[in-house]
DNA sequence: CTGAAAGCGCTTACAG
DNA sequence: CTGAAAGCGCTTACAG
């Protein structure tokens, strides 16, 4: 069963393949029975175009790359999904390519040694330095996520992590908590959206009159709720009394609420704790979590803006844009 | 910035299109002084192969599909992480469609309009019948993922959900439980899915001796742990008592774990909760969820194996494969 | 409003 | 071991 190409579609109609590809791309001015004599021939063998032969002849081939760390963590999955939607209403489909948080994998990514994938590429990465990524993909343009530091040549689409770190100690502060800790922090190098979250929660201290003490700080592997329960239990066992937790991301939040209660502990009674993110399964835990929730549509709408004109041929320098964050209140860290 | 071609490379080597396209895939036979003439001149000017003239000229695209209902619970984003894996040590792109769990998609994905984008799909239907599915997407390899019912002309690679929701009773029965309620069963009509963990947790319970009652079947929506949480709440609300809760997913034993501890159950000691799917986070929650977990990296290989010799052509009647599963025993139900 | 020709970037027999 | 030619399936100016 060879596969129909349009030239047999426009034999059968008794047409040129330019009046095909009027038809099947939905162009006006094409004689209506003519139209409807090349619709005929389509349906009668089933022909559907084929996108190479389209994508190189137009230089498009209308497929985006979505690059972060993994599908694994719920906050990407979620991401992945919102920026799915968003490309395909732009006519766009969407190749995830998980980078396992891998220094080297995120360089290959960058530096795609194979071109006619993918129109643009949005990139979380975490390890890549901002000089490294000037370096990037052939001539591909690419849009950068998160909160990394992007190099001046490239667009970039972020939540104010400082500002949002700062709302959640303040949050917690107006609680009548003084002993606020956190969890987890990357060791021995913590990541850009680590370290920014660390800035804005010192900042936050700061700002409540709170002394920052280095002893609340705990250390752990990031992204992964049991190894956050492991690294606060241990903490808590040394004889860490924190009375509130701002949580790397919810799942360092979850793996807290297990080592808090494993520990007799009441959350919020005891230890108040906000998570990150906001994932779907903050609501689903006991309790909820409080947690800061970036506004993924608008991050979506943004990011594929940008892309989609440096796609149409906008060379001018990086654009670097804050997408609204809220902090949603639920009963981990209840409000006042 | 125009693009470097193959051709481009060829005229700077001094050598025909044909070498380089040896020296690009590695083929042996090419005199070493060429290969590196040839190398040097892929260096010097930053080319990189294009796919798609490649795949218009072998016709193949080294591209996959996934399609399943929705990244963003967390067992197809699980899945999709491993699958993506094994495609990946295959040589194969994976490209990730959303149905939304929605019939009409489910049909749109199966009938794609346009050709050349993958080379095969691999497809977790949920609404989709044998009989529909049997007409699939223009003459694509296609391999079903999942408990559904397959056509007899297409392979299908699935756990048996029968035999590990017996497994789930079983263990429940054995910690002593009689009052085994099942949460949730979707309303009105339940998903192929759905029908035959429900058929397994009836014929647990009969193989048990226990009683098939009616209710304690909870309805509800599914994919949701907050819609769990309300339809088990309300049932426990009018009257319902159950000592052991068989739970369609984590998903829903997460919301169920919730309605008990809001009512002040006790898990496992009041109540018994299994899930389903063993996702990351069945360990994150207390008490972590006894689950059961089906061989992902087993199902990946079989249905990419499956699916790559229909690429290579096999044409025989649909290949059914059973992948192995496990009851992972964790708090929420634990051992005797 | 429609047609004929060239080209997008590769690979694949077929010669040599 | 390497070359010249044709073809994969589309679209895009350019004519008419």
């Amino acid at each position: 069963m060879a596969n129909i190409r349009l030239s047999d579609v426009a034999k059968l109609a008794g047409v040129s393949p330019k009046t095909v590809s009027n038809v099947v791309h939905g162009y006006a001015h094409v004689r209506d029975t003519t139209r409807a004599r090349v619709q005929q021939a389509i349906d009668e063998l089933g022909y559907r175009p084929d996108v190479r032969g389209r994508s190189l002849a137009t230089g498009r081939t209308m497929m985006l790359a979505l690059a972060f760390p993994d599908l694994r963590i719920p906050y990407f999955a979620e991401l992945a999904h919102v920026i799915a939607e968003a490309a395909g209403e732009r006519g766009y489909r969407l190749l995830l390519e998980e980078s396992g948080g891998a220094r080297e994998v995120e360089r290959a990514i960058l530096s795609a040694d194979e071109a006619g994938i993918v129109d643009g590429v949005l990139f979380q990465p975490v390890w890549l330095t901002s000089t490294e990524i000037a370096q990037h993909r052939g001539d591909i343009p690419v849009v950068l996520l998160g909160e990394n530091t992007a190099p001046l040549t490239v667009d970039h689409v972020h939540i104010d992590n400082i500002a949002a770190a700062v709302q959640v100690v303040e949050h917690l502060a107006a609680l009548g908590r003084r002993r606020i800790a956190y969890v987890c922090a990357e060791h021995p190098r913590p990541s850009e959206t680590s370290r920014l979250r660390l800035i804005g929660y010192q900042q936050g201290l700061e700002a409540c009159g709170l002394p920052v003490d280095p002893s609340l700080i705990v250390s752990g592997t990031v992204g992964n709720a049991d190894a956050a329960r492991d690294a606060l239990g241990a903490a808590l066992d040394a004889g860490m009394a924190p009375d509130a937790l701002v949580c790397r991301d919810d799942l360092a939040a979850m793996g807290a609420l297990r080592a808090l209660a494993e520990r007799g502990l009441r959350v919020p009674e005891d230890v108040a704790v906000t998570g990150w993110d906001d994932i779907t399964l903050a609501t689903a835990v006991r309790p909820s979590l409080t947690s800061i929730r970036a506004d993924g549509r608008e991050l979506a709408r943004r990011a594929l803006d940008l892309l989609l004109e440096r796609i149409d041929g906008f060379d001018g320098l990086g654009r670097h844009e804050v997408v609204g964050h809220s902090l949603v209140v639920r009963e981990s860290a209840p409000g006042v």
